[in-house]
DNA sequence: GCTCAGTTTTAGCTTCAGCTAAAAAAATTA
DNA sequence: TAATTTTTTTAGCTGAAGCTAAAACTGAGC
């Protein structure tokens, strides 16, 4: 069964969902898809027809095994777009999202696969996420914790955000913090829970609470 | 005002009407559509109260200098995208033009200005078509003639190609007949009208008149 | 200038994916 | 438990973009 757009974002809103809070309802569908509650009730049904979803009134959405492919292929191919788009055509990391919006939805497993071969097969998008293979098997990223969760002395490597939302993402340009990038945790600031990161080379940086939860590290010896 | 897929489609439908046989009739555009006349008809409305067509009941379309706009943008977008499919993920080339309907109706003027810039601002598509400037001026291809213009003993280069779908240029690759490649015209059998071509290595292809008449060649002194 | 074949338009219908407003069900609070 | 709030569903509408069948127009041949 052939999808459409619109049906395929369903489909990869309930994933999200699914993986975030165990649930899809309803009303968080209709936010992540931006419709209302009563056009999520009636694609649901459709999407329950075709055999992708599973769906009783008032229970919420779950993803067949054939929706939750779908899915992950999507995502494949959103995570792989992204890549192109920073390696190859320089965008910020901010600013691809939208795009590899519009372009996960063309072509199939032929065209992904040869872009996955030219890109290298890389392993993550430019937000640290994990690219599913071509097998939809999905890496998951090893002892990734929020960056709220340091202590004072640890070392640290940025791998991830939590938040990929545009404004995010250029806050953490503004502060200089960048995947890859290894920090210190000095200190951390009773009064409003702010910390402060040193560089290797000795910069400081002061990282808000709200910030430092949605940078995902890994810890360093 | 922004234009829907379908829109774009039909625009690029007139766009290469006018540009192949002057006039852009009601039944060609619902040819190249892939719609009903009656559907067309629909859409010439739509499309000249949004400007961007000229439109009479019974007199054909033409495009106003806003809609020419677009139709060279989607002329360019489609080219670029071809090169890439080519060029970076191998592609055949008679493989790519489905993909390069679907991609060209991606993004703005960023992202194929970002793509063009990635490609080296290529001047022509696989096919040997020249692709638009980001000013939306096209080049025209100099001194490019029919291959079954030439005259015995003369030399030349094949350019591009009348036909572009994929069980023509399939046919060239079982020619062994690729862009670029020089021949010579050995002769031209009367029977048939169909020709010899000579490689510079002395390799000899017979060339239908069907095919010459769908290949276009550059004279070489 | 009339007739007729071909082309184009009109009229009315279909599907998709959304919407609003009201009804029904579920969850929360008193 | 009863009342109230929140969530979900139902019913019916809208706008794209297509369709068919019938009517209207155009132009070619006599």
């Amino acid at each position: 069964m052939l999808l459409s757009p619109s049906q395929e974002n369903y489909l990869k809103a309930i994933y999200k969902l699914q993986e975030d809070d165990g649930i899809a309802t309803n009303q968080a569908l209709a936010a992540m898809v931006e419709a209302t509650p009563a056009s999520v009730t009636n694609m649901l049904r459709k999407l329950t027809d075709t055999g992708y979803v599973e769906y009783e009134a008032y229970q919420g959405a779950t993803l067949t095994s054939a929706g939750r492919n779908q899915a992950v292929a999507l995502v494949r191919k959103h995570r792989l777009w992204e890549v192109f788009l920073v390696d190859k055509l320089q965008y910020d990391w901010d600013a691809v999202h939208a795009l590899a919006e519009e372009l996960e939805h063309i072509g199939g497993d032929e065209l992904i696969n040869r872009l996955d071969a030219f890109l290298g097969h890389p392993g993550f998008d430019p937000h640290g996420d994990p690219i599913p293979n071509a097998k939809g098997v999905v890496r998951v990223r090893q002892h990734a914790i929020a960056a709220s969760e340091a202590s004072v002395g640890g070392t640290f490597v940025v791998c991830g955000v939590k938040d990929s939302s545009s404004l995010f993402l250029q806050h953490l340009d503004k502060l200089n913090i960048a995947l890859g990038k290894a920090y210190t945790l000095k200190e951390c600031l009773e009064f409003d829970r702010s910390a402060v990161w040193t560089e290797q080379g000795g910069t400081c940086t002061n990282v808000s609470n709200e910030v430092a939860k949605n940078v995902l590290i890994q810890l360093t010896d």
